[in-house]
DNA sequence: TCCTAAATTGGAATTATTCTTGATATTGGA
DNA sequence: TCCAATATCAAGAATAATTCCAATTTAGGA
């Protein structure tokens, strides 16, 4: 399994993130986050963020979510209309979603390969961001 | 700009598709999609459609799209958590969101190219739809 | 410590979309 | 052609994810 791009440890805290105020909630969604990679929706996060924060809203998963995504901390991710998942993986990359277990992967880019490599970008396009999703099977083995 | 990929004309319907009753309703939602091709939402879809059929229902708009896009007529498309968007364009391609203008230009694949080429795709990944969104702003010229 | 701004909370509100139901229309077969 | 089975349509209700709101709590700096 790809560990590269998981190199902070479930427990490393961003502490250190200019103009975010670390509160308990924030850090208790970002360590969530963190401790498993599996993208899920702010209605798991809610759940596994109340076990050592009973009380805590789904309103402030929302806002801590939205919070950390801004710093870019984390990133949100939309497959079709589903609701939106969180996602630790800040590097570049797209996502893979598995049909048949509804698993989502990490794909990286190749290194080196360049968007216009590939795509045909309107002239003067200034990228700010990309979106790769793909949907589809993974061939029993 | 390119029409290589908008060669069905305004007026032209899917009548030979085959499982699909081509009512007026569709006929008219189809007709305005290939008729401006500027990936509008349901609702805007509404809009011009009751030019003609003043008395169509948003939920039959709804009923019509799902309709085209199950039998590969038309294409939605979903921007974050906005609103679908309906897409006339069913040649496999990507979108570029011009932040400065709102407007969704269509993407081609450069020919020849494989997603094998520039993503680490899980080994036996077998891919059934592909889903491609940049964001950006298009450089004054 | 006190003050102010920011964060949190619970519930209400919003919004896109789907569902439900009854009416209507269309099709294929007798 | 006529009938029965099936598909479609319309209107409004229902749903679900997310955001908003007002009140309370918290935290950091003077």
């Amino acid at each position: 399994m790809n560990h590269r791009l998981h190199d902070r440890s479930a427990n490393s805290l961003p502490e250190a993130c200019p103009g975010l105020r670390m509160t308990p909630q924030r850090q208790e969604v970002y360590r969530v986050l963190m401790g498993r990679r599996d993208h899920p929706t702010a209605n798991e996060v809610h759940s596994r963020v109340k076990k050592r924060l009973p009380n805590i809203s789904l309103a402030t998963v929302y806002n801590c979510l939205e919070t950390l995504v801004d710093h870019g901390l984390i990133r949100q991710v939309n497959f079709e209309r589903e609701s939106s998942r969180y996602c630790s993986n800040v590097n570049e990359h797209g996502h893979f979603h598995d049909a048949t277990s509804g698993a989502i992967h990490d794909i990286d880019f190749k290194p080196g390969v360049n968007l216009a490599d590939f795509l045909d970008l309107p002239p003067g396009a200034v990228i700010e961001d990309i979106e790769i999703t793909l949907r589809g099977k993974l061939a029993a083995s």
